[in-house]
Parts: C-alpha cells; sequence; structure tokens
DNA sequence: GTTGACCTTGACGTTAGGGCAGGGTCAAGC
DNA sequence: GCTTGACCCTGCCCTAACGTCAAGGTCAAC
C-alpha cells in the first residue's frame, strides 16, 4: 500500500509518516522504484500510534507503547506504569491550567471592559511580586 | 542595567531578554562598547512580560498586551478581550485534557498491572476506530 | 507522448528560548 | 603593565512534531 493511502487509512498525514519512518517508529518497505510500501502490520501499527498520540502520549512515550504492543510477552504492569506517568503528567498539567484560568476568570470578572483605560489585568501584569491574586 | 541584572530583576535569563530584543518586544539602549542597557522603563515591560508569559499568553498576545501597557489611552475593552480570548482557549484545552484524563484513568483502572499480557489500556490503543471509550 | 496524480528527498518554518563556541570588555589584584 | 575571572557580544545548532514549499522522478491513462 501507496503512502498516501496508508496515511488515510489510519488517519494521519504523508509527512507524519515519513516522520515516524525518520525516528524509525514505523519503518516500511521500499519498492524497486523507492516507494514506500506499507504492509498490514504497518498499517496496525500506524493505527496504533494515531490512537497513542490522540491520547496524548509522545513520540518517544508511542515509541514504548508500540514495543510493548509488539511484544507478546509484555507484562500488562509495564503498559500501565507509563499509562500512570502519564496521568500525572496531565493531573499537573491541568492544575496548573485550572489555576491560571481561575486567576484569569476573576482578572476578566473585575474589568470594566469599557473605554476607560483602568484595567485590573493590566494592573496585576504590572505589579511588582507582591500578592497577586 | 546590565542584561544579567536586568534578567535576575526581572526572574527572566538572559536569553530570554535576549530574544525579546529579537523579535522587538523590549528593546534596550547600547552602550558604546555594545553592551545594553536596561533603564527603569525596560525593566518595568520586561516584568510585564514575565508576569504575561506566566499567565499563559504567548510571545505574540504579550506584543498586544505590551502595547495596550504602553498605551496610557488604552479602552479597557481591548484588554478584556484578549483576556477572554485567553481563557476561550484555556476552556478548550481544560475539555481536552479532562477527556484525556477520564479515558486514561479508566483504562488504568482496568489494568491488572501484573506480569500478564492482557491489557485493556494496548486493547484500547489497537482496536480499529469502532466506540472506544 | 503527454498529462496529471502520485512519489521521492531536502530545506526551511513553527514556539520560546537553551546551550555552546569564539571572541571582546571590564575591574581587580599583582 | 599584565593577567585573571566574570561578564558581554554574535551566531549557530537544538528542541517536538510535523506543515509547507520546491525540484524532480514515476506511473497509469489517454
Amino acid at each position: 500500500m501507496n503512502i498516501s493511502d496508508a496515511a488515510q487509512t489510519c488517519q494521519l498525514t504523508t509527512k507524519a509518516l515519513r516522520h515516524y519512518e525518520s525516528v524509525g517508529l514505523v519503518v516500511p518497505e521500499r519498492r524497486p522504484n523507492g516507494y514506500r510500501e506499507y504492509g498490514a502490520q504497518h498499517l496496525k501499527d500506524l493505527s496504533f500510534l494515531a490512537h497513542s498520540r490522540a491520547m496524548g502520549f509522545s513520540l518517544e512515550e508511542c515509541r514504548q507503547l508500540l514495543e510493548l504492543y509488539r511484544n507478546p510477552g509484555r507484562a500488562s504492569a509495564d503498559v500501565k506504569k507509563l499509562a500512570q506517568q502519564k496521568l500525572s503528567q496531565l493531573d499537573a498539567q491541568l492544575e496548573q491550567l485550572h489555576m491560571l484560568r481561575d486567576s484569569l476568570t476573576q482578572w476578566v470578572d473585575h474589568c470594566p471592559g469599557d473605554a476607560s483605560p483602568t484595567c485590573p489585568i493590566i494592573q496585576r501584569l504590572s505589579e511588582t511580586d507582591a500578592a497577586r491574586t
């Protein structure tokens, strides 16, 4: 299967597929004319990759997941560990973003939003690091 | 004030300050020897920038905020608009991350985490796009 | 044989700087 | 006057995960 068909099948772009090959994640065969040839297993791997990416895993994390996926002798504990790591990252990121959102929401609520230049948002941003909400 | 002192004062790095100059955000004077000279206004601008960055605004967004900050004739409505845009982005991002976290949490909860290769996480990731939780 | 769709590689752009190399400047101590 | 160490300068390559051209080769159809 050619690259563009493979890409379409797996909901990815040709550029992504070439990128995955360049970093050694999914390396297709080559036909005599130099064209990439994606087989059934490549398509499965690529779908797995696409799903993993969609779940927020980085390519390096995907590499580890893919290894486990390919290895029938894997231990589910290893998979779980990776997923829990990702979960911790997500939680940390969520906490950070929640704080930002809460602050920003307050600031927006207190901003008149009219033609006057007085604005608590600008004031907060320009305050020298004292107690800032 | 020299670049490293300015950086320390504003909780930034010298590299960041040079970067901000290169993109025209905060451009210091130069002394005869070529050294950058940061004055009081530059320090205020840089602090404002640091705070804005910490609130999640991109450099381009910071550029707009900085313009408003510098302009005494600004309308608070303009500031509010930028903040609300950021808020929308944050909310969208939070929603996305929440969904990821919820799915991942479920998957992790159902993974035995032992030595067996059977793992719902791997299964979900390898499923062909049918109903996936 | 020509056209148009597809394929190839390669280089550059994105964000917001980090890190390093090579070299100039300055103030202090000898 | 000279050296030393801390500071400064510019410029280049690096990050993640591709997107976007650009120049050129391949293929199937007409």
